[in-house]
DNA sequence: ACATTTGTAATGTATTTTATTACAGTATGA
DNA sequence: TCATACTGTAATAAAATACATTACAAATGT
């Protein structure tokens, strides 16, 4: 769940690359983006997970990041916040007895890994720092 | 709406091209994704404006499709379906007064219109016809 | 005429996503 | 050492979105 995942992560990972020494607040953080710091501290459960970041409890506490962001790339984030794109597919299963309802749903697959092939490539050349810097 | 609409209305092409000739009901295509009719007869209103195919109402009528299969690719079709691929926005208007929530939806733009840029070449290479030959 | 089919609007249901509440646990510093 | 400011997480509520169904007018073939 979650659908604006990659975007929320994203938005946070930027701000955090901002202050690369200091430990921002899921409510600081929130503010920017103007959800609920509950959600905001789920998102960051998953950067924890993945060693992107580190949070410290109590008062002063907060999130930072765990590497340069020179050494993270979008796709880092991608993969992070994405099964994988796809363009849908049909809700139903599709009818078994029919040629094509049988098989549809392996080959929208193989054409969706295809896609993300490409998105993957796309977002391995962009660094958190080259993003960053757009702001 | 209709998160399912590329692949529903791939399924519904893919059904059409195996039968250039003849006029198939919603009622059939439906059966074969397992979805109601109605739907189904939504996707091809989009399809018709877009004059990809041609019903034809009343008895023994349906949907045929107007070009030959060779002649639509799956780009088309993703064109047709999408409005844009997203990696998603954060829901809420991201506060004006941080430098990053001011701009972060218009640089997540500019990311999502490169990675359109790939599928749309990556799809355009492929024909209905290709696509359907799988099956 | 009658059966069959499209076209479309309106409404209901289910699913998914986001928001909120609640509260236990942890560090800081007055 | 106690009040305060945080995180962590679960449970629940609300909102948004997607899909299903119903209903019926209009068209066409037999």
């Amino acid at each position: 769940m979650i659908s604006g995942k990659f975007a929320i992560t994203l938005h946070i990972l930027t701000l955090l690359s901002k202050f690369p020494d200091e430990f921002l607040s899921s409510d600081f953080l929130a503010g920017s983006m103007n959800l609920h710091p509950v959600l905001i501290r789920k998102e960051i459960a998953n950067l924890k997970k993945h060693h992107i970041v580190e949070s410290k409890e109590g008062k002063n506490g907060g999130t930072k990041l765990l590497r340069p962001a020179e050494n993270i790339s979008l796709d880092d984030i991608f993969k992070l916040t994405f099964e994988r794109v796809t363009l849908g597919y049909s809700k139903n299963d599709p009818n078994p007895d029919c040629p094509v309802g049988k098989n549809i749903n392996k080959k929208l697959d193989e054409l969706y890994i295809d896609i993300n092939d490409k998105i993957s490539k796309e977002l391995r050349g962009i660094s958190l720092t080259e993003f960053s810097n757009k702001f």
